[in-house]
DNA sequence: TTCATTTCTTGATTTCAATCAAGTGCATTG
DNA sequence: CAATGCACTTGATTGAAATCAAGAAATGAA
């Protein structure tokens, strides 16, 4: 679980002793590519940390797979909606490759939280970093054009490209698989 | 102060000598209707409390705002992204209403963490809150037309309705004016 | 390798909301 | 009380992306 402490560190200093404990509450968990991690209708009481591989989590809307998050190795995830509030999950979330990850419970996180001030500091960090990705996006869904989210793909987000399949990405970035295909073709001409 | 107590008592409990402590970080602070409460360039260093009043945060894109959030009496405000990575704001805050406010500064506040259990899980808390409303926007942004999101409005947030301007309603879900007006038309013939 | 299935591309058409453009009503103010 | 501006409405037009529809290419299983 190297990786999973290196994470924390870079949040905050977690000495041995802490790390111990945290360590304890954690374990390892493998998903098949195309696994479905979390289904619609699921009360999620968990979080996994990836290791390895890419999770993707997406909405069922009229038999279309919508989308909003990918998940990338050194990262948390979860249906969070779901994690935070004790609903049932409205999202699905599925391993995109082979998913190598590290699994903690609600419960155990939050006797964590109760028992080390630690705990809730790197819960308050991890959940301020996800709530920035989410402003981020609110601010590129709602000001900057398809073209544009397509162009900021291509800019920022080649690795993306690399490993994960274009119509996930479209889906993402709120636009068709066709039209993907067209700015695609279009940026090749320039 | 008193509705902030009960903010706070609202999401875990707060002893009394806690609560003498973290009241005595906050500060009141007023603000004309339609003035600027953080302008875009500026490094926003604090959070606010809004006792009575209501804020709208905004971008402004090509000369034209876009409405991101509305905050309401008996919530948090800031700019957030600015906040928490310290770097300069691209959006804007402003009062919609004279608003009646308790501040606190990025540096009390990370002291209140520092020194306090408690304080460290407020925060935790509040941003926990903070990101399902973006993660249930983004939703809404990708998966719901505008119509259904206009519809959203009517059904969920008539409070909103009554208090907040129609334009900034349209650029908050995403539509221009005049669709907003056309579907409230269309809407009334119902 | 071949066959089947899925993913991606390309073309034609449609549609919904944006934009452009006037006009109406309302409030603020001199 | 005009008169100016501002918010909202309504109409006409445009345009960008969705949808519909075939193919082509890639993937993967037998």
């Amino acid at each position: 679980m190297e990786s999973l402490k290196q994470f924390f560190d870079q949040q905050t200093p977690v000495p041995p002793e802490a790390w111990e404990l945290i360590r304890s509450k954690f374990t390892e968990w493998d998903y098949e590519a195309n696994e479905n991690i979390v289904k619609e209708g699921q009360i999620v009481n968990y979080q996994i940390f990836i290791a390895q591989g890419i999770t993707r989590t997406f909405y069922l809307k009229d038999g279309k797979e919508i989308t909003v998050e990918f998940s990338f190795e050194n990262s948390f995830a979860s249906a969070y909606p779901s994690f935070f509030t004790g609903n049932v999950s409205r999202c699905y979330m599925a391993a995109l490759e082979p998913v190598k990850a590290y699994k903690i419970s609600k419960e155990s996180l939050y006797e964590l939280y109760d028992n080390h001030k630690l705990g809730e500091r790197l819960g308050r960090i991890i959940v301020e970093k996800k709530f920035l990705i989410k402003e981020d996006r609110e601010a590129t869904l709602l000001l900057d054009s398809p073209k544009e989210r397509f162009m900021w793909l291509q800019e920022y987000h080649k690795d993306w490209i690399q490993r994960i399949p274009q119509q996930y990405l479209a889906s993402y970035i709120g636009i068709s698989p066709e039209t993907y295909s067209r700015y695609k073709a279009s940026a090749l001409h320039q």
